[in-house]
DNA sequence: AGCCCTATGCGACAATTGTCGCAATAGGTA
DNA sequence: TACCTATTGCGACAATTGTCGCATAGGGCT
């Protein structure tokens, strides 16, 4: 099968996508009101970089009740163990990917899955 | 003290630590044969490159018999503590940086240079 | 001294990211 | 229905990164 390559986001990127894993289906209002105090951003700015996402595949917009709402379009383990796999790669050059148990004490994790993410580093792996 | 934050290299300029942080003082001409191939770049593009590197404070350029060198201006353990507590921190938001031991099978350190990056990791710890 | 090859300094251009503002429109309320 | 406010669709512009090519200056060899 084809191993689609995710996109890899930038940092208010992933911001947005961890706060749209939390909670799908959220306006533009609400997610400017949660991650621009971090990044010190306009509701222009969050705005068009949701719609890039959205360009890029990262997201999906969709209009509910009058506005449009915004999803991830990518899951958190895949992209997860996308970027642990990069870094552990290119970045510490490690042979063989870490293991989630690493990982143990993510505030972005549950049990269940920590244990998807494991076994994404197994099979997936390289 | 004052904490200067490293510039966080891109892809390529990664590559061109790592090279230099195992010889340095290489020209141009030689790291082109080195890291060329992997990007698929040419002469051109890895002279951009480095110039541009110069002026962020990431490498040095020297004359040497008749030839500019250049030579890492970052050291390494500074900057993958950095990259490792960003990461376990923005990506992973685990709530403390990995002990080193995880990386203990990295092809790019030494002993000495791992419990160096353990004791950066504890004491620059946040 | 003259030539040739290589290195260097510079300039260029497209794509991506960061960062907004504006004009028009759609919804809710008086 | 008329108005007010919030949403949307666009467009814009600067900085960074990716990606070269060219013209000139330097060194070494004949």
């Amino acid at each position: 099968m084809v191993e689609k390559s995710l996109p890899q986001p930038t940092k208010p990127e992933l911001a947005v996508l961890k706060l749209l894993w939390r909670q799908k289906d959220l306006s533009a209002r609400q997610i400017t009101d949660e991650v621009a105090p971090q990044f010190d951003w306009s509701y222009s700015t969050v705005r068009t970089v949701l719609e890039r996402m959205c360009e890029k595949g990262l997201l999906e917009k969709r209009p509910a009740n009058g506005v449009n709402v915004y999803a991830a379009s990518v899951g958190k383990i895949a992209l997860l163990g996308d970027l642990i796999r990069d870094f552990s790669d290119r970045v510490l050059e490690l042979d063989a990917a870490p293991s989630a148990v690493m990982f143990a004490d993510s505030r972005l994790l549950t049990e269940e899955e920590l244990e998807e993410l494991e076994h994404v580093l197994r099979t997936e792996g390289r």
